[in-house]
DNA sequence: GTTGACCTTAGAGTAGACTCTAAGCTTATA
DNA sequence: TATAAGCTTAGAGTCTACTCTAAGGTCAAC
């Protein structure tokens, strides 16, 4: 059984984080102490292993809770249900990489326009693109998208 | 002169947003009403469509300070300060395109393996995997980057 | 003169994932 | 027995960019 900051040490998250967890109902200690000291068994490290796993990928918390009660009763769970949360989560990492390629030709196209040297910003091809709002955009549309989920 | 949502109309953002931009330092009404009533010249809206413009690209609020006070005294500025904060703002943006690549693949890689049926989740891969740890993943290492700055 | 639309302010709330603090107990070691 | 390291809790703070609320003042029209 592992003492808090042994489980840290194990998985990379702090204390803190793994109290975190705990109250938001992600890993708890199986046991305490007298003391109110926790300590974690090998299936509690087994958990905090597989949440650090999840987040690391990308997972939110709230995804992660999801995936944790499958897996905790996996017979009452399908495959099915498995991937949607993994295709959602897919789906809102390619529209954020839509949104950033979107963004890096907007910066891309300005860098390129400007001398960038020392000569004064009066005439500076990025500050007057700005003031014309001739930049292309497509964050609203992005935004947009994202109220719609 | 402008009232508040004349100025919201024109520029598609909300009396709200104005208000609190105001608050930050970037937009304020060049006149008051005896009332206290916000009032934009024509130079304010123009400065607001500055704004709105950057701030679409992707710029954050922080940034936008910066080239609004590159913007109000241009003979003070070179060019190079402006290509700095946006060549600064393309190395966040390509940062974090990496990260998303990185799960993107993780994602894909994971949805690939499983069947996605109404099979028990018992022997789900995804789950499997999650629980092995053997996620390659890069999370931490742009973290670390990310740090760095 | 009254309704309704619009304006003002300070300040609180939201989301997500931590991160830290304060005040006080517990435990191991010298 | 004293010290230091480590543990506990509740709750506040951080970051970004809003978003909303409450309580009240203003203005044009009918």
């Amino acid at each position: 059984m592992l003492k808090i900051s042994e489980l840290a040490a194990k998985t990379g998250l702090t204390a803190h984080t793994l109290r975190f967890y705990e109250k938001n109902g992600l890993i708890s200690a199986s046991n305490r102490s007298p003391a109110g000291y926790r300590y974690y068994t090998e299936s509690d490290v087994r958990r905090a292993e597989f949440v650090k796993t999840a987040r690391n990928i990308g997972f939110s918390l709230d995804d992660i809770s999801q995936l944790l009660s499958i897996r905790v009763d996996k017979t009452s769970h399908s495959c099915q249900e498995v991937t949607d949360i993994t295709r959602h989560k897919l789906d809102e990492v390619n529209e954020k990489i839509k949104e950033l390629q979107s963004m890096q030709q907007t910066l891309n196209i300005l860098l390129d326009s400007c001398c960038g040297g020392p000569e004064l910003a009066t005439q500076c091809s990025i500050m007057e693109a700005l003031d014309e709002g001739e930049v292309r955009n497509q964050r609203n549309k992005h935004k947009k998208l994202e109220k719609q989920k």
